[in-house]
DNA sequence: CGATATCGTGGAGGTTGTCAACGATTGAGG
DNA sequence: CCTCAATCGTTGACAACCTCCACGATATCG
């Protein structure tokens, strides 16, 4: 087992997995209208049920701010978030979705759970879910020690 | 527990995790002038004793072709690389790491892994490993799908 | 020999990552 | 009250990346 190969390290594997899983999701997803980047701003803000604030939608999803201005932009154009003022600071404004967006996401995300099924179809149910917790650490210790 | 919520779905959380790793190692090869794909495609050379066609070179990396070959360049101009034309075949041309390429493979390898054990420090050795293991079933069974 | 496929390469167009500014607003300290 | 530093959204610039298409050179199959 040669320890030096490339196809063995951790790092290369994470990246390359991930760019497979979101070219696919990517595809999918363009069957609503959307890429991957902005359906996950589009989920954060049907979940926040007062709406999020883009600051916080760029450090949930590990991006600079400047990149959610354009994303929830086109968001806003396709009508499926409205930006609204924040009630106790005005410079803050708040990203909540809208009756449509609601909809479109709800679509779009049983489309999205499906294709990640279907790529990690090598592994078992109980795989899958084993997978998704130890990312699911790495990515939160990484944020509590400021990225 | 949300079955909708973002942080929970596993695509999300493989993005996520792979843009921290890249990012990281991104810094680190910095020191030896390089970047992720470089090292990548450096590290792809080093281990091929006959060099490797850039056309296996994208195969391996999950890139299109074009992408390699300015990726060659730089290597080839930093001196890491060289192309050497195929013997049985005038089309194709092998890419082989040089001596000095040889050694900047190595310094950088230790420097990376060294993060990568740090990007993953949440987890336990016998966790990585299990990482490292359900993602190269990920990857090769999509290669074996056909992407 | 001729049709078809492959390899490397170039270029176009859109997406992403990173960084440095700026105006507006907030909060803390003097 | 007033100044100073910090925060939020935004814009702009620039490099990196991805995707696709087309081309010349070469190989392969019929």
């Amino acid at each position: 087992m040669n320890l030096g190969s490339l196809a063995d390290d951790a790092g290369f594997l994470l990246s390359r997995a991930s760019g497979l899983v979101v070219r696919g999701a990517n595809a999918v997803l363009a069957e609503h209208g959307l890429r991957v980047r902005q359906y996950s701003v589009l989920s954060l803000a049907v979940d926040a049920a007062d709406g999020i604030s883009q600051r916080d939608l760029a450090g949930a999803l590990g991006l600079d701010p400047s990149q959610v201005v354009g994303l929830v932009d086109e968001l806003q154009a396709a009508g499926l978030v409205d930006r609204r003022p924040s009630p106790g600071d005005r410079r803050t404004r708040l990203v909540v979705a809208t009756a449509r967006g609601c909809e479109v996401r709800a679509a779009a995300a049983e489309g999205a759970r499906a294709d990640v099924r279907r790529q990690l179809g090598a592994l078992t149910g109980a795989e899958q879910e084993t997978l998704r917790a130890l990312l699911a650490r790495v990515v939160t210790e990484a944020g509590s020690r400021g990225d």
